[in-house]
DNA sequence: AATAGAGCCAACCGCCACTAA
DNA sequence: GTTAGTGGCGGTTGGCTCTAT
C-alpha cells in the first residue's frame, strides 16, 4: 500500500493539466508502478487512477472515434464465443480499450443482439443449406487445427448440433460451419442474408471464408474486408 | 422554452491473481 | 506457507448530452 492519504484524493474527471502531468511522468518513468508514480507526479490521484486514465484516454496509439462496421463485427463474434471477457476482445482490435468496448457493447450491441436472437430460429429455417465444399486444399494437419482453434477446452468454441446439414464430417469441418452460421446469423442486420463458402487463402491457415454464394466470386475488397473480421479467429490459439 | 427520460461514456469499486519478501 | 503490495479485470455508477414531449 502506498503511503498516501487516501481522504485527500482528488476523484472525477481529469482536468487538461493533470493529464499533462501525468503523461509526461509516465514517459519519464514507465506505465508500471502506477502508486510510485502516482506519488512521484505530486498529482492527488490513486495510481489505480492514473493507470486508468493512461490505458483508457492517454496512452499512445488509442483510437477514439466511432467503432467501425468491421470492429463490430469483431466484437459480435468475440463476444458470442467468449462472453464478456472485454480485455480479451480488446486484443484483438488495435487501439480500443476494454472499457470502450464494454460501453460499446451494452449501449449498441446488447439490445440488438437479444433482438436478433428472438428471430434467429425463424431465419435459420429460410436459410438455403449451404454446401460444404470440399477439396484437397482443405485436408490440413493437426498442428494446424491446433493452431488456429486450440486444444484445450476453454479455448474450442461450442459445436452446435446443426453440423450434419452442412452435410460436413470431420471436427475441423463442423467448427468451421458452425462459426460461418453464426456469421449468417450476423449478417441478418440488414435483412440480406447470404451464404459462404470456404476457399483457400494462403494468410489464414489456407482457409477463409467469403460472403457470396458458392459459385460466384466475391469482389476482392469484400475479400479484404472478411480477412480482417476473421482474423482475430485465424489467430486464436 | 422547459422538463423528463434515455443513452452514452469516463471513472470508480470490489474482487481476484500474481509476485516478492 | 503466509502476507502485503500491486496490477488487471468486469461490473456499476454518476454526470453530461441528446431527444421527445
Amino acid at each position: 500500500m502506498a503511503n498516501r492519504d487516501v481522504g485527500n484524493l482528488r476523484r472525477g474527471p481529469w482536468l487538461d493539466e493533470e493529464d499533462e502531468r501525468l503523461t509526461t511522468i509516465v514517459k519519464a518513468l514507465g506505465d508500471k508502478n502506477w502508486d510510485a508514480l502516482a506519488n512521484e507526479s505530486g498529482l492527488r490521484r490513486s495510481g489505480k487512477s492514473c493507470r486508468l486514465r493512461w490505458m483508457n484516454y492517454l496512452r499512445p496509439n488509442l483510437k477514439h472515434g466511432e467503432i467501425t462496421y468491421e470492429e463490430e463485427h469483431i466484437i459480435l463474434n468475440l463476444h458470442k464465443q467468449w462472453g464478456n471477457k472485454w480485455s480479451r476482445i480488446a486484443k484483438r482490435l488495435p487501439g480500443r480499450t476494454d472499457n470502450e468496448i464494454k460501453n460499446y457493447w451494452r449501449s449498441h450491441l446488447k439490445k440488438k443482439t437479444e433482438a436478433q436472437q428472438g428471430t434467429r430460429n425463424v431465419a435459420e429455417q429460410d436459410l438455403s443449406t449451404p454446401k460444404c465444399h470440399r477439396s484437397p486444399e482443405y485436408i490440413i494437419g493437426e498442428n494446424e487445427r491446433d493452431g488456429v482453434f486450440g486444444t484445450s477446452s476453454t479455448e474450442a468454441p461450442e459445436i452446435s448440433s446443426n453440423m450434419s446439414a452442412f452435410g460436413c464430417s470431420s471436427p475441423y469441418e463442423r467448427q468451421i460451419t458452425d462459426w460461418m452460421s453464426s456469421c449468417c446469423w450476423l449478417l441478418h442486420d440488414d435483412n440480406q442474408l447470404q451464404t459462404y463458402e470456404i476457399k483457400q487463402h494462403e494468410d489464414y491457415m489456407g482457409m477463409y471464408p467469403c460472403f457470396c454464394q458458392p459459385e460466384s466470386k466475391p469482389e476482392e475488397d469484400m475479400m479484404h474486408n472478411v480477412c480482417d473480421l476473421w482474423s482475430p479467429i485465424w489467430e486464436m490459439g
